[in-house]
DNA sequence: CTTGAAAGTAGTCAAGC
DNA sequence: GCTTGACTACTTTCAAG
């Protein structure tokens, strides 16, 4: 529940496993009898693979997903930051914080030219700009900084759940 | 449920919808007894504000977040693409057939430069070389791709506002 | 892994405030 | 909009095969 595997190499998972992760991947509110009775267990059995896969940390967590609009978040944008190379050593502080900007919605630490992006939902282009001002011009180890607005954003349901390996 | 609503303009939210909100995005499966108390209503008008905000779309599905590498997916790369200016109409049947790869995670539309970005998850270098190759660089509507690798990624929980897997 | 049973808990719906 | 109360369904745990 509190660990966090690293899955150097992969879990040991059967046919039914992959199912079950499938399943509770596109709805994460199936019932257990449901869900039992879609991948052919009876409920308890089910019920412990269920328990098995959230307490090896294969099952992160449940979420349910939110339409930012609704929330007065209208606009997404994709920063890139590069940091200057005498103060590498900071990524790890600068991620923190902005990890805690109630903007961030997504941190991703990159191989090549840029360091990281950045996917923030804002009000509007303004709000954006502040959070670009405030957060990473305003830092002497950030390098440079490139936005890009966001016009659609997909999150695909069955990233590598349906056919793995 | 199966509407997309555009929230040109903000939803009507008050405080106890918030609430729920961001109490549903931490813990999907929290119990609707739980969730009524931990928001001050009977079990019955806390049901009927999640339903509502169910239909309405605000809450667009509920998920399990899966760990990739538990399913052998140990490799994550963001790919940018830009399509040729004449070949722009062709960028909604692009998605489609992206956003159908196993591969596929996410999909953000952009504008700037470049036209859309991918977030892959994948077994390893190679399993990513073939997806650009086999998805993007043989179509002939693609001017151009860029490959980074993704060495950390992270999905703030912050004001009911992640991103889930 | 399964079934079956028991006890506790949660979801649903109707009636009314 | 909200609540209460009753009914139904589900979950959980157990023992036994």
């Amino acid at each position: 529940m509190s660990e966090s595997p690293q899955f150097t190499t992969p879990a040991v998972l059967d046919d039914i496993d992959r199912d079950i992760i499938a399943r509770l991947h596109e709805n994460a509110r199936i019932s257990n009898v449901e869900l039992a009775s879609a991948v052919g267990l009876s409920p308890s059995s089910c019920l412990a693979r269920v328990r098995s896969l959230r307490e090896r940390g294969i099952i992160i967590r449940y979420t349910a997903e939110i339409d930012p609009r609704a929330l007065g978040f209208s606009l997404q944008a994709l920063v890139s930051v590069r940091i200057r190379p005498g103060a590498r050593h900071l990524m790890g502080q600068i991620s923190d914080e902005l990890r805690q900007q109630p903007e961030v919605a997504q941190l991703f630490f990159l191989g090549g030219a840029e360091d990281f992006l950045i996917h923030v939902r804002v009000r509007d282009a303004d709000h954006v700009r502040r959070f670009v001002l405030d957060n990473l011009s305003a830092n002497p180890a950030v390098a440079l900084t490139e936005t890009n607005l966001v016009f659609e954003h997909h999150t695909a349901l069955s990233a590598g759940l349906r056919t793995p390996l």
